[in-house]
RNA sequence: GCUGGCGUAGCUCAGUAGGUAGAGCGUCUGAUUUGUAAUCAGAUGGUCGGGGGUUCGAUUCCCUCCGCCAGCUCCA
């Protein structure tokens, strides 16, 4: 056999001499895509473009347009780094160096840390390597022959690596003569390909992910096809930073956490708690619309119940110190549910009750380990707009559609367009590690799938994802700048009815168990606002905006005007600050655009003559002179109808 | 919790090869009556994160605790 058979993607085929490279196939379609090529997909496979093809196959040349290529990039460039750890420091030993997505890392096993100069000294030598144009080669490597060589050269991890996950035959792929790495590639072809990297920052990391390990030093970088990409990925990150919610929260004056009361604690000062007011009434509002009772629930209850729950045994870690009351043990709650629980179960229920859906802006404290706390994201103490469904089977779908709902009108409320769903599911009770019968667990993936199916809502499946006492779905919302937060949640519980005993009295008189599912839309309402903060760069639209308008007089003849136009706005219920201070109008608007306040009314004597304002906009700047009552119609206008941006 | 970095005035930051600190903004006082992003002048302000050690002397060096930041692990 002296030819092998390509088939394109255009469907044409082609004969190339046996031993062809998805290279040659390249060169032959044109020059240009020889030159542009990275890397391509053989029968599905993906494969350097020096590799051979073995037998006739499909060939797609894979270009900077593929995003395949840009992790098959994103994990040269890793390689490349890693080639230039060795260089400066030989007595590295390697971990894992993969791309992500948004870059690439690469794992360190060395006595002395990387210092950030470190990190210009490797840029600098990864240059270096990079313009020897060295070639990234695959070879085959025998498992018996390959160890005995990587236990030589001291990398330990690789032989773990190469023990556990290694075929008879296992590739790795060299970079010039003194660099060589157990990987399944593939690669570019060689160095050269590569035009723009950073390296960003150094951080711990664990061996294999898990603490018990030991923890190695994680090199983070990123790379593009073009200095152009990536210059803008890093302009992103520094957009990013100007809207960290923490340094708006500073600088908004919204909330603040104090040493002295500990850390993952919140305290929201008058302005992020009007914010948080509007957030909370608005729900509030949601669940008495959509047929959701509201309950009060207290903080704490007497161990018992939590041993009632499981809590006790299995969440134990992440809840607060007990503490001694009259000879009773009593702990913070870390949930709410057990306490809507007693409320069900407080008297009998009939099938005629249900559903039963019991709602409540619940205020759960859980001990989180020092390192992870995070703004306002992760806390210690934060309020969840948690509500719990308790239905029959047969209700069960209509529930999880209107949740839906609710979740796609919250996130639309908020000015979110772009959101998508994950669907956990169990393993089909091959491990015995899930909770519930396989009926339950077939009946709730199914309410889950159906509900999103007739929303037309697309659910990716995870499988072996869920919680170990039911299935769920989880809902991510894309904000302003393209980042997906995990917001919305509707689980399934199996396991909490049967430790309550919870039932309902069926039709047939008999006692049956009712499902349950929690759901949270803000999922806490700290981290909600957080992220609000964030999407919205600390420019709350109208309607949330803690303060909306601000009054300035321009000299003091124009005071009592402006005071008169304060008081009208303010009992018109327009949050209106009056800026009396003996200062120039351009101070006041300077402060108030800082400030991130939608409207400025400048009052001077021409619009006290006429009983007119002149109105600034944040956004659009000075919209000329208006009389109050169109003013107030148009804000009355953009808060009634909640638009999003102005 | 772990690895690394950091902690100086209300905020942003400078500084001291070890001799108890400085700017801008803010705050206060006075003057200025001002038209769409900073009026001027003066004053005020710090146990240099807490504690301990070394030293004649520590904000600086060492230890320890607390907190923050980037991640890891975990998670709403």
């Amino acid at each position: 056999m002296s030819s092998i058979r390509v088939t394109l993607p255009d469907g044409s085929r082609h004969e190339y001499p046996a031993g062809s490279t998805p290279l040659d196939v390249a060169k032959a379609i044109s020059p240009r895509l020889a030159e542009a090529a990275l890397v391509a997909r053989v029968n599905g496979e993906l494969y350097d473009l020096t590799r051979p093809l073995e037998g006739d196959s499909t060939v797609e040349i894979l270009t900077s347009k593929n995003p395949e290529a840009l992790e098959v990039y994103r994990h040269s460039t890793a390689h490349l780094l890693a080639a230039a750890v060795l260089e400066l420091y030989p007595e590295t030993k390697l971990g894992i160096g993969p791309p992500t997505e948004t870059g690439f890392f690469y794992d360190f096993q060395r006595e002395t840390p990387f210092t950030p100069e470190d990190l210009e000294k490797l840029e600098a030598k990864m240059w270096e390597i990079q313009k020897r144009n060295l070639p990234y080669e695959r070879k085959l490597t025998p498992k018996e022959e390959g160890l005995a060589k990587y236990r030589q050269m001291g990398e330990y991890m690789k032989c773990e690596l190469i023990d556990e996950k290694a075929d008879a035959v296992f590739t790795e792929y060299t970079l010039g003569p003194n660099f060589i790495d157990f990987c399944r590639g593939p690669h570019l072809p060689n160095t050269s390909k590569i035009k723009a990297f950073k390296l960003l920052s150094i951080a711990g990391a664990y061996w294999k992910g898990d603490e018990k390990n030991h923890q190695m030093q994680r090199i983070y970088g990123t790379a593009f096809f073009t200095q152009k990409e990536l210059d803008e990925y890093l302009k992103q990150l520094e957009e990013a930073k100007k809207r960290d919610h923490r340094k708006l929260g500073v600088e908004l004056d919204l909330f603040s956490i104090q040493d002295l009361a500990g850390p993952g604690l919140i305290f929201f000062h008058p302005k992020g708690g009007q914010v948080r007011v509007l957030l909370e009434d608005w729900m509030r509002e949601q669940y008495l619309k959509r047929g959701y009772s509201l309950v009060y629930t207290p903080h704490i209850a007497r161990s018992d119940l939590w041993k009632t729950s499981g809590h006790y045994n299995f969440y134990a870690d992440n809840m607060f110190k007990r503490m001694e009351l009259d000879d009773a043990e009593y702990q913070l709650k870390p949930m709410n549910c057990p306490f809507h629980i007693l409320i069900y179960r407080d008297r009998q229920r009939s099938y005629r009750d249900l559903p039963i859906r019991l709602g409540e802006l619940g205020t759960v404290y859980r001990y989180e380990r020092s390192g992870v706390m995070h703004g306002l994201l992760r806390v210690r103490g934060f309020t969840q707009d948690d509500a719990h469904i308790f239905c029959r089977p047969d209700q069960i779908e209509d529930e999880i559609v209107s949740c839906l709902e609710f979740a796609a009108d919250t996130l639309k409320t908020f000015g979110f367009d772009r959101y998508d769903a994950e669907l956990s599911t169990w393993d089909g009770g091959a491990s015995g590690k899930y909770d519930g019968s396989p009926e339950q667990w077939a009946l709730a993936e199914n309410a889950l799938k159906k509900a999103t199916e007739r929303l037309g809502i697309k659910a990716e499946i995870m499988a072996d994802e869920a919680a170990f006492y039911g299935p769920k779905i989880d809902v991510k919302l894309v904000d302003a700048i393209g980042r997906r937060w995990q917001l919305s949640t509707v689980q399934f519980d199996f396991t909490l009815p049967r430790r309550f005993g919870l039932e309902y009295v069926g039709e047939d008189g008999k006692r049956h168990q009712p499902l349950m599912c929690h759901r949270a839309l803000y999922g806490s309402v700290e981290r909600f606002f957080g992220i609000l903060l964030e999407h919205y760069a600390g420019a709350f639209p109208v309607w949330l905006a803690p303060i909306q308008v601000v009054v300035m007089p321009i000299t003091d003849r124009t005071l009592e005007y402006a005071q008169r136009v304060t008081a009208t706005l303010k009992e018109a219920g327009v949050r209106t600050q009056l800026d009396d201070r003996k200062e120039k109008v351009n101070f006041k608007i300077r402060e108030a655009q800082l400030q991130k306040v939608p409207f400025m009314l400048v009052c001077g004597d021409r619009e006290a003559a006429d009983g007119t304002v002149s109105v600034r906009n944040r956004r659009h700047g000075d919209l000329g002179v208006q009389s109050l009552d169109a003013f107030l119609s148009e804000i009355r206008k953009l808060i009634d109808e909640k638009t999003p941006y102005e």
